[in-house]
RNA sequence: AGCGAGGUGGAGCAGUCUGGAGUGCUCGUCGGGCCCAUAACCCGGAGGUCGCGUGGUUCAAAUCCCGCCCUCGCUACCA
């Protein structure tokens, strides 16, 4: 029987710009997605937005919209994105999808029942400038970071998330379940501020409506996180979906690390479903040495990132560069020279060079010795172990080999019909293992390669000039 | 401040968990080869006291332990 494989991207904010941070993310899951279909895994893979919220009310009554058909207008842009980058989900959920709406309701309800819920008051400063409330630490000298004004300390009406009441229970199930927090450097992190201890969570707000209603009270809308994270969930309650939850993995941003490690396994441990196997957080980009910043214009949207060398050499870069989860610098030059060196003048040169010496002449079927020196093994452990740069590095090893042995073999004076069997074998086992990161690319050579006269074809990653 | 990560030839990395000659990779640089191929490919050289203490453990430390310096990240209702 097939084995199942469930991985989810976080649910974006809508009025974000596809930037290379949600790239970075979806195209991991997506490669995963991949390399488990290769698997033979029946695959799940689940991205989608994030729709509720006060912002996007406040931003659709700017717009002369309702809300809903707000993000509805926003949300091409991300399917536009994801269609662009070959990402192959299953399914893109919206908060705002009933099946969603009707699982959180039920969850809340199950977990008011147990009593994890009760009515409190919430605290904060309030700005009337940002209509919005701030923790006191985000104040400057009680004052508002934005309009240096002074924030109104102001008490609402909310319910609470009994949180503090699972630290016990989280530091438990982090002990028997070594691997959640993942990658390890994250897991101390989390584990040394739960045993800090927890605050009960505000769930529900009373002062905007868009979102979902409280079920035992009407009043009150559920608020952000509750709502958000239980999409991984809810996507899973659709007819032939049910054996796909518990997730394998859910792919965040360190960002969210603390929301995935400590709220999502609580709520689901309060309600009585179980906890996925494993969360883990990648790193983040820099842009040229600099925090990637919205307001100062230093962010690489995807469009930006694809026009630079195409969408393979994008995926490739990102997922090569850097150990997934640590942090990476992108710059322009830094993607062009991994094109021009590794995609360009290695791998697409033995494709050209092999095909063209193939046309010429012939193949004749023999044992290869050559494919042994790939390591397959290896490599499929990097990528189960997210090391995907590991992976690709192997992969290109092996490509270097191909090349050497082009050379020595002196394949253009012996036009050896055997040699050329072995790389024309070699080169289809490497368009397989370049597929999850590589789609477009490896579907080309494999269509070349498999084909009953294989011709020199056309160049496959063309060399960029780049003066820095 | 607390917690976490990192400091390896000119640049970027791997190697550290499970100690064994400073090993490896990419770029750059110098020299050679080849001409099938995208001025691509192949071979060889130069270049490092592996942040510091000339600290501890050990027959042996980039790797384990201690101290210090520097850089970066996280510190909760903010998606």
């Amino acid at each position: 029987m097939a084995k199942k494989f469930y991985v989810t991207t976080p649910i974006y904010y809508p009025n974000d710009i596809p930037h290379i941070g949600h790239a970075y993310t979806t195209i991991a899951a997506d490669i995963l997605a991949r390399w488990h279909k290769i698997k033979g895994d029946e695959v799940f893979f689940l991205t989608g937005t994030d729709d509720h919220g006060k912002k996007i009310a406040q931003a659709a009554e700017k717009a002369g919209k309702t809300p809903k058909r707000f993000t509805d207008d926003l949300i091409p842009k991300f399917k536009n994105a994801w269609k662009k980058l070959n990402i192959e989900y299953d399914r893109f959920i919206r908060t705002t999808d009933k099946d969603h709406e009707k699982i959180v309701s039920e969850v809340l309800q199950k977990v008011y029942d147990k009593g994890d819920i009760y009515k409190g008051v919430y605290e904060g400063f309030y700005c009337t400038g940002c209509e919005a409330y701030y923790t006191e630490k985000d104040l400057v000298d009680g004052k508002c970071p934005v309009h240096k004004t002074k924030a109104e300390k102001l008490k609402e009406e909310s319910y609470f998330f009994k949180l503090s009441k699972y630290q016990k229970p989280l530091l438990k199930f982090y002990k028997e379940n070594p691997d959640f927090i993942s990658p390890k450097k994250r897991k101390q992190e989390i584990i040394n501020r739960v045993k800090e201890g927890l605050r009960d969570l505000s769930i529900s707000r009373a002062n905007f409506d868009w979102g979902i209603p409280l079920p035992f009270d009407k009043k009150h809308v559920c608020y952000v996180w509750f709502d958000a994270l239980f999409n991984y969930y809810s996507a899973t309650r659709q007819k032939g979906k049910e054996k796909f939850w518990p997730a394998d993995v859910h792919l965040i941003g360190k960002d969210i690390s603390w929301f995935h490690c400590v709220y999502w396994p609580a709520f689901l441990i309060s309600a009585g479903i179980k906890c996925p196997e494993k969360v883990f957080s990648h790193g983040w980009w820099t842009f040229d040495k600099e925090k990637i910043s919205k307001s100062r214009g230093r962010v690489i949207n995807v469009d930006e990132l694809i026009s630079i060398a195409g969408v393979d050499s994008a995926r490739y870069f990102l997922l090569r560069a850097t150990p997934f989860g640590d942090d990476g610098d992108f710059s322009k030059e830094a993607l062009i020279k991994r094109h021009n060196g590794e995609l360009a003048n290695k791998l697409g040169n033995l494709i050209l060079r092999v095909s063209a010496l193939i046309e010429k002449n012939r193949i004749e079927k023999t044992e290869n010795k050559l494919l042994r020196k790939l390591k397959v093994k290896q490599i499929t452990e990097f990528i189960d172990n997210y090391q995907f740069d590991k992976a690709l590095s192997d992969i290109f090893s092996f490509i270097d080999v191909c090349n050497e042995y082009v050379q020595n073999k002196k394949l253009w004076e012996t036009k050896d019909k055997k040699v050329l069997f072995e790389l024309k074998e070699s080169i289809l086992k490497i368009a397989d293992l370049l597929w999850p990161f590589i789609p477009e690319s490896s579907e080309k050579i494999k269509k070349q390669f498999s084909a009953k006269k294989i011709k020199k074809g056309e160049i496959l990653f063309k060399k960029i000039k780049w003066k820095p």
